[in-house]
DNA sequence: TCTTGGATATGAAACTTTTCATATCATCGG
DNA sequence: CCGATGATATGAAAAGTTTCATATCCAAGA
């Protein structure tokens, strides 16, 4: 921090204006245009800017907001960390990152690091329940956190959805859904929900694997398609995976068994990250919109009438197609 | 922020101590072992926490450390992020996240905003050349900004010999450099000299292609290639791409074309991202001390020592092979 | 001309912390 | 037993802003 930085003090007395003057200018508060123009020229002389902290200290505000991510070298989160942090800086706010390896205890204690006074309000993407605190403006991503706590997440039951109907659509006649990790009760759960549903709804064989994120996962994989592996051919032609990056191993393991995609088997992933987009991969995905939700948590958050904030906003998804012409 | 938060002096007042004597105790400054065991209950029945405001207002250190980056959803970057703040966390300070979408204007208006006030740091990586304020220690990633600001990078030049040597030591025999963009006089530069540098003293071929990244980068790409293709054979068999990103690409155009990789063309990439590792690309890549590069930015910002820090540190890089069997 | 009203500038108080000069206390050497 | 010493608690001042009650000004209406 800049030692003698000039003050407000300073400014006004160069411009030869009250402090509160000068204050108001910078706040945007009417001002005679005379004074305006005095104050701003006497503060670009000079080199004036906010102090930030003499603000937050005595306005209680200090644009600022936190955001809380289990980590952000997952591509779908660095896509929201990214659209976070532009749509509050598009509003005159900044952004203090917190990532929290998903540990419950980190979470919590990102909470409790911002609870009092380090930011006007929380976005916060958590993989354990916690309490929310009342006192600060809350917004959580994928998973309801209380009753006065806003959720933003995708329509992940219509995604689940969407994924079937579309690899119906291709053809496929015998599905699976799959995911990584015991449920920990948050909206991305009800991706397989959907798929479920319509898979009963039409009457189409479906069998759904749930895998614990504890112990061996790829050998369970491999033992999973071998089960599922008659004469070299698999007895399922569609697969949903619960996320982009399980699609991506899936559709590696099932390379090493010498299965082809699409030919043999189809994949539908869930999040729209690039990397599944490369026609390298043909693999299909179902694309949460990002920027939308980053901007729904923002306006949320900061909303300055807080008496009707929706618990559930759910953000229409869309389907994109892998790549079609093969290597 | 909360609205009636408990003060020191509340604390002060429930524990029968004075005020600067609270003060002590959260700054862990010497203190009679029964006061200190008074503040320390009293605080915890009241819920204090300390204000940073307040604290950054009156002793001008915030805990608050600006990280300014191009984007975030490069994986390199938000590898980078993700290092920095848990760096930042472990050290007791938190990360305030900008991102420039590479603008020269927002650049400088980022490193404007953290100038005054805003932290008590700034890591920065640039595209453009800024000029860095002199009151608030600054250190930079990948470019040089000045005699007083700390340059860390990774040991681009090394890198690049070391692709070029592995190129080799695959057999290739006929070498090319493939960048994007016009050089932005930046450390990432160097990965080209140091490639061209071993090709020169091997005396082996080796063509560059710089391109522009204003138009029709693929066009430009395809005609590379096709200029370099001879009766359905390239006289091109091994590929240095600057980043893991255009390989990613570069792979994709010659895949089009036909060629396969790594039977025709040998591939290394640049960075280490997750995705060029995976086998199913069979790309190289020269791997960024991700960590590395980002514990020593942090430390060389909280450093209390500043009399002699460095003018650029270079970190050592690796050499990872892409996968080795055909899908 | 005098009053009234609206608009806007003014300056002191408040926000919560750290810092520093002063006050207090116990200990120790003489 | 007394004065000096070192350690540590105390409380006022200071940090730079916003807020609010008050003061000022100018124009309009009587």
């Amino acid at each position: 921090m800049k030692k003698n930085a000039p003050t407000m003090k300073d400014v006004a007395q160069e411009a030869g204006v009250a402090l509160g003057t000068v204050s108001k200018v910078f706040n945007g508060i009417a001002v005679g245009d005379s004074y305006r123009l005095r104050v701003e020229t006497a503060a670009k002389k000079l080199g004036y800017e906010v102090n930030q902290y003499a603000r937050g200290l005595r306005a209680g505000t200090t644009y600022t907001v936190a955001l809380i991510l289990p980590n952000v070298d997952h591509p779908f989160f660095a896509l929201l960390a990214q659209h976070v942090c532009t749509a509050l800086m598009q509003r005159g706010y900044r952004m203090l990152l917190y990532v929290t390896a998903a540990s419950p205890e980190a979470e919590r204690e990102c909470v409790g690091m911002v609870r009092q006074n380090k930011a006007d309000g929380v976005i916060a993407l958590t993989y354990n329940q916690l309490e929310a605190p009342a006192d600060v403006p809350f917004v959580s991503i994928d998973r309801c956190l209380g009753p006065n706590i806003p959720c933003v997440a995708s329509d992940n039951y219509a995604g689940g959805r969407l994924a079937a109907e579309r690899l119906l659509a291709l053809g496929c006649t015998r599905l699976a859904f799959l995911r990584i990790g015991s449920s920990h009760l948050s909206e991305t759960d009800k991706r397989g929900d959907g798929f479920e549903s319509l898979c009963r709804a039409r009457q189409v064989p479906c069998c759904t694997m749930r895998l614990n994120d504890d112990a061996g996962e790829e050998a369970q994989f491999r033992r999973f398609f071998q089960d599922h592996l008659q004469d070299g051919r698999l007895d399922i032609d569609g697969i949903f995976c619960a996320t982009d990056l399980l699609a991506l191993w899936i559709r590696r393991i099932l390379a090493d068994l010498g299965l082809r995609v699409p030919e043999d088997v189809q994949i539908v992933g869930f999040d729209g990250i690039q990397q599944l987009g490369s026609s390298a991969y043909y693999c299909s995905t179902i694309v949460q919109p990002a920027q939308k939700i980053a901007e729904t948590c923002v306006d949320l958050l900061l909303a300055k009438d807080r008496s009707n904030i929706p618990a559930l906003v759910c953000l229409p998804v869309r389907y994109a197609p892998g790549g079609t012409t093969r290597e």
